[in-house]
DNA sequence: TTGAAAGCGCTACCAT
DNA sequence: ATGGTAGCGCTTTCAA
């Protein structure tokens, strides 16, 4: 069995507040270095660890934060994961994550779980199918930030990339590379990740004045057979585009392998520009031009966000902060100006 | 503020213990239809949860368990720790991750930090650097699970793949394709499944009487830099084997880099046969003959045998659980025979 | 069938 | 400078 305070306090001949007292390091109060000495003594000799459940419940505090991902298998949420439990690890908190399935209902009890645990705060990418749980948040004044997604229709605290502007400034490249008909593999139509991009993308079609057949938008979900059967799709058109968008690292790969198998070759018969995570370009053999998302530092700034917003007395104002995402070019899109 | 028993109570008219004893569904006790309905009713009204800590702290059982990996960005562990995740939560545990980066000091540190939290049980992939603490979980007769990884000097529940055997299998596959000189690219040497794979390999080459030069061995580490340097300097070998064993998603890709580079082809000048999870390959344009591990099924077993040993009254006898590898035949292995 | 009371281990307040 | 004590919210005996 572990020890206790009293087991201590026994041992070093103090009453358990005491010992509660120095342990906890009070600096305000001045102990006398002897009592000091015997109670640290006492604490090592037994391997005194505090029991965190009782001073949560005493503290109402837990120094717990909750984590709710739709899938920590996903490169993309694994690595803004690990950057988050860096910082709590080093700065004493647990963290407990969670994954939804983008499954709404899931989400709701993992929610209500994580709070009958007592966590001091929540970083949530949510699943966007109810918002209702996510205001109950901010009417209770709870600590919390969303990752990645964000309600357009109601002010939060918030890490979300540019996904917009990327996609438009991706098709601006491929412009400036000669291109006039630029087709978009979408991945999941309905995540808010994915609608902003097809704005940005419509944007810069309407803006640079391109092909705007509406069948150059394909693809729904972030399989790979997604991504396999939209570029088939596309490739199979009348008037075949010059340049494909794509969104999504498997949704990538199985636009690569259906490109592979109509015997085309990239970049000469078709260029591509991916959204593709850093963590997942290693494994792909071909080089490939690329949006990607600052993983680390999303999360990193995550926790500092909802760190402030936990410790501090009274409620904050809330921050929307917008991360810049990075254009890597690789030999994946020909010139056609050349 | 969250409802508390206490709140629920007066609402229902009835005293906390009461309460208490009805949602916690207590059958044995036979509570009138109509109390039970008051109770309920208060229950839903005020949205109240019971409060976890407070039960942890009473009941001195905390319904919650820690899992302690290398790093959950590996999508090896991120997979493991998903199927874990997922047998906790349709049981109604919570897991805490935690990551040591394969630093033994981290990992006792974390150690302690999930004991002072009260977890239940532990699953853990060991840095193995030290042994001392897994002793000490022993002695103290608490309820853990090793994955991956095993103290050969020491008896404990595991869950590991069958390392040697898919080595030696691997080579023999190798054998009956014609090849005689077979090179291996090991990743981490220290590592135990490393050591596992590399007594196979060994195993293989005297019983298959093949070339057994020292210089077939090669690498160390997990970096695609270690897989590409390891190659090189085997393929600039005099006398070039003709087939190579690899170890590791990232020194898979990182060989078949410093292959291409080299000018060589897959599998005409070189044949692969590659230690790669299955959540990996399709990340990978090529076709490759792997080795893999279920995953899934090791998650699942360990969190099962754990479950087991943490509900058991009294302790259980260890069971050290072999998972087989799963071996899938591509188009990287040339067969010269043929 | 239900209420009262003790106590899990801790911290914080009030004494001295 | 230190001890005593109350109480966080819950479960569980013991009484009635």
């Amino acid at each position: 069995m572990a020890a206790t305070l009293k087991d201590v306090a026994k041992l070093a001949d103090v009453h358990s507040s005491t010992v509660s007292r120095v342990l906890r390091g009070n600096q305000d109060l001045r102990i006398p270095e002897e009592t000091r000495r015997k109670i640290f003594a006492a604490a090592k000799v037994l391997n005194y660890y505090p029991d965190q459940t009782a001073r949560s419940l005493r503290m109402k505090k837990s120094y717990s934060i909750g984590l709710i991902l739709p899938d920590i298998t996903n490169p993309f949420f694994a690595r803004i994961a690990r950057s988050i439990e860096i910082c709590s690890y080093d700065t004493g908190y647990t963290m407990i994550v969670c994954n939804t399935d983008e499954d709404q209902a899931k989400e709701d009890h993992i929610m209500n779980s994580l709070f009958s645990r007592g966590i001091d705060g929540l970083i949530i990418a949510p699943v966007q199918n109810s918002i209702e749980h996510i205001r109950e948040l901010k009417d209770q004044k709870f600590p919390f930030v969303l990752v990645d997604r964000f309600f357009d229709e109601m002010e939060t605290n918030a890490v979300v990339s540019n996904n917009e502007d990327s996609a438009f400034d991706a098709v601006e490249y491929l412009v400036q590379n000669g291109h006039q008909r630029v087709a978009m593999i979408q991945g999941r139509k309905e995540l808010y990740t994915i609608k902003k991009r097809v704005i940005g993308y419509k944007r810069a079609v309407e803006h640079f004045l391109l092909d705007n057949s509406p069948e150059l938008i394909a693809g729904d979900g972030f399989c790979m057979e997604d991504g396999y059967e939209a570029a088939k799709q596309i490739l199979n058109l009348d008037q075949k585009p010059t340049a494909i968008l794509i969104s999504g690292n498997l949704v990538t790969v199985g636009a690569i392998q259906a490109i592979i198998d109509m015997g085309l070759v990239i970049p000469d018969d078709i260029s591509i520009v991916a959204y593709a995570d850093n963590v997942f370009s290693p494994y792909l053999i071909k080089p490939l031009t690329t949006v990607s998302h600052p993983l680390t530092e999303i999360g990193t700034r995550a926790f500092e966000l909802l760190k402030e917003h936990m410790e501090s007395e009274r409620p904050l104002p809330y921050s929307k902060i917008v991360v810049q995402s990075c254009f890597e070019e690789r030999k994946s899109v020909k010139n056609l100006l050349a």
